[in-house]
DNA sequence: GTCTATAAATCGATAGAC
DNA sequence: GTCTATCGATTTATAGAC
């Protein structure tokens, strides 16, 4: 059966190709200039062929943010090595802010763009123990629920803590994006708005 | 000159129309939604009418957005009455999540919907201490000064500061919208969500 | 000042030939 | 499996009559 190998092969690298081309516009001129055409365009065949893959246009968008959430959670599962759960933490939030300031656009896709999609993702992700790096948000949990254990960490909600914490470093990350070329004197350092951030809510959640 | 004044209210009026339907076309159906002919059919003038008033698509989308941060900015202009630096601060960071909780579509539209309105308008309000709100992060950074003064708060830079509880809310508001209808267990409880995130940030800058 | 009419472009999606 | 051709609808913006 080497032959229907062959083309189950080639259908997936066409599958490929389409969803490259389709981040490529997305990352290079924005979500709103996505269209079948001009990724049919880049990939040198007709907008028809690209109906075999995807039965609509929204679901190579609803990809395309499920595989930058997977990036993005990707990019955060070195911390599992860390044993000291305070170390961990500040690495997650060090990560998840590097990820956002190294992909803008990915990060804008995500959380920003088109809330159908994101709710969509996110939804699906969180509520979801199967998804790869659906650990992500349980990882961030858990080291909250050791460090209140350990009675570092005031005795909250772990769940909701880690929520907060999630919301901290979202809060930097998105709103650096918003503002990014407004020309304001805004967070003209990153670096030290990150740390300062997490800082700032380690103390608050420090026994 | 009655007759040249009443042509220049009328003026005023059919604009005041155009944005108001604009609005409320973002508000009801999203920012892409929105278009000269859906305007045109609200307010019941011909397309080619709204041309006289603004120039492009895009202008009628900035004025949206910089009326949308006014808003913003007016429903928080109370906490200027109160005394206590670590009232208003409280009062600031509550009324912000509140005013995002109440008019999402707004708070979206500032801050997640296009880039390029966004960064435009907030680098206007943010650099021109003439604009109506201004003060707005200004009266937080002093705030954040007085506390210092007092010594309750660490002597961090204060404009430093103020942005990182900027981001605090900011991340709690947008994430909060992001996830919207995704199902998920995330921020069941707004209200103690944004109470936890302003109680830690205030503990993590407290002396 | 307001309209009609229209240019010129883009889009998603499909039918049907090969 | 891939194409051509096209439907049908959308859009911004403008020209020119009234």
């Amino acid at each position: 059966m080497g032959i229907a190998q062959r083309k189950e092969r080639q259908k997936a690298e066409l599958r490929d190709q389409i969803l490259t081309a389709a981040r490529e516009i997305v990352l290079t001129e924005g979500f709103e200039a996505l269209s079948m055409r001009k990724i049919a365009e880049a990939i040198e065949y007709s907008p028809a062929t690209i109906y075999l893959h995807f039965a609509t246009r929204d679901e190579i968008a609803l990809q395309l943010v499920r595989e930058g959430f997977a990036q993005l959670l990707l990019a955060m599962a070195p911390v599992q090595s860390i044993v000291d759960p305070t170390e961990r933490l500040m690495e997650i939030g060090r990560r998840y802010i590097h990820f956002a300031m190294e992909q803008p656009e990915t990060y804008r896709l995500i959380f920003m763009e088109n809330p159908k999609f994101s709710s969509e993702v996110i939804g699906q992700i969180l509520n979801n123990p199967s998804e790869p790096g659906e650990r992500a948000f349980a990882i961030l949990a858990e080291t909250v629920g050791e460090l209140i254990a350990q009675k570092r960490f005031r005795p909250v909600d772990p769940e909701q803590a880690a929520e907060v914490l999630w919301a901290g470093v979202h809060g930097v990350a998105s709103l650096r994006i918003a503002c990014h070329a407004a020309g304001t004197k805004l967070s003209e350092d990153m670096e030290k708005q990150s740390e300062l951030m997490l800082e700032v809510m380690m103390r608050g959640l420090t026994a």
